[in-house]
DNA sequence: GAAACATTCTAACGAATGTTAGAATATCAT
DNA sequence: ATGATATTCTAACATTCGTTAGAATGTTTC
């Protein structure tokens, strides 16, 4: 029986004949055959990859492990889901070669295989936003909610932290701070806000930043600091976002 | 019965209470709730982008829409699957806003909903050929049998081509060159090399590219060339890889 | 309006995936 | 070694996905 895509049927595989004329029948199959396998298997490579990031939970699993190498109880709290299920989503990762493991005692340590991958979730996310209407509603709404860094640029808001004009506050858990943190930041985890409210100058902005459009900390944390009467600012970008913005 | 990632059952969510002092805890379960879905309904979405590139056959689509707008059964025959299939997943690749679809006459006409999907899609090849060492390996064997561009830079490259020390050549179907196509190229069909050849001319050196690193049609010319005694070598990059090392 | 054609919709099947619970494994403290 | 703890492996289930075939839709041409 004859196939839609069969080999030789119609005219849009036609240069084959003049490529091939040398070939023999046989060659020309096998030739054939042989670059539709190659490109499939090609494929097929590519695909592990977007197969690992096609989960809601994967995509969340490898936002955490960008701020900074976790456990898999880390992982599982922070993700709302149970220890079993991180483990086997972090397994599919790791099979995709997207996270890698070390063991630290009695606990596993998940941490992100590449800066690669960081890069490739921020191009994901905002390609995301950018094509899906419902997303940006949902973004939209978020930002409603608070009141964003509005200073511009990214040299600006260096330039002013570095020189003391806006203080910027980095209200992720502290190891996440130590592992990788914006220039000049101080670490003032969203925990220990009210406690060390007295550190915060009111004169001056406050930009606080938490892992990046999707964590909803540096929100949170600016609701309270406005309440209190602080001039308090949020940045979307994570740390991967910051950095990326580099280049 | 109490779950593993319950909301109140463990210190790694304590700070909770101390940011929610003030709620009652009605409040507070709603305020985490609501949280919690909203990050989940971000997440959904996004993954609605990886999961509509989550197959091989969507990829190869894909790929094939960022050289140019097709009808279905072009699209159907160069990724050797039936028109049924090729429709069912460019389906699924409109609901994730990735691609738009047009009638023309009696054809359903589809293209690439943005430059930024191009681009999404060369960041994921390239994430898929650092970390998969089986895709480098497929990758090496094709690059073994051609030879490949050495003229070190993009610039370069450019820069013999306009003052005629190169000649290169587009050897995509000509509707693929008509729609975008590296400057000072010259198109000349995989169909059409072997009666084109008299065009060619033997001193000077001849660069073929078609749709990208995973395209054999280059590599198909190139070996052409040489053995009729031409010094042709490929060039990998497609126009969207040429493209993005612009910017 | 009828015939011809391209595409999509519907239904169906087996294959792959997400999730859970229970058993098994590896490490640490004793 | 033994018990306690963290993680992974296994098996099971419902759900979703890829693929195919047949019916239905929309468009052009006559």
């Amino acid at each position: 029986m004859l196939e839609y895509h069969c080999f030789m049927g119609n005219g849009q595989v036609s240069w084959l004949f003049h490529v091939c004329l040398a070939k023999s029948p046989w060659e020309l199959r096998s030739w054939m055959v042989t670059n539709r396998e190659i490109k499939n298997e090609l494929y097929e490579q590519v695909a592990r990859i977007s197969k690992a990031s096609a989960s809601p939970k994967r995509l969340e699993l490898l936002g955490l492990l960008c701020q900074a190498p976790k456990t898999v109880e880390m992982l599982s709290q922070e993700a709302s889901i149970s220890v079993k299920l991180a483990s086997s989503h972090l397994q599919d990762l790791k099979a995709a070669r997207l996270v890698e493991s070390e063991r630290h005692g009695k606990n596993m340590t998940y941490k992100l295989a590449s800066p690669s991958v960081a890069n490739f979730l921020v191009t994901l996310r905002e390609l995301a936003e950018e094509r899906l209407t419902e997303l940006q509603e949902a973004v939209r709404q978020l930002g409603e909610s608070a009141h964003e860094w509005t200073g511009a640029t990214r040299d600006e808001l260096l330039q002013q932290a570095s020189n003391g004009d806006v203080v910027v506050i980095d209200v992720r858990p502290a190891n996440e701070f130590e592992s990788a943190h914006i220039p000049y930041a101080r670490s003032m985890p969203l925990s220990e806000l009210k406690a060390r409210l007295k550190e915060l100058p009111k004169g001056k902005q406050i930009v606080a930043y938490c892992r990046g459009p999707f964590c909803l900390m540096s929100v949170d944390a600016v609701r309270l600091l406005r309440k209190l009467g602080y001039d308090a600012v949020l940045l979307k970008d994570g740390i991967v976002e910051w950095n990326r913005r580099a280049g």
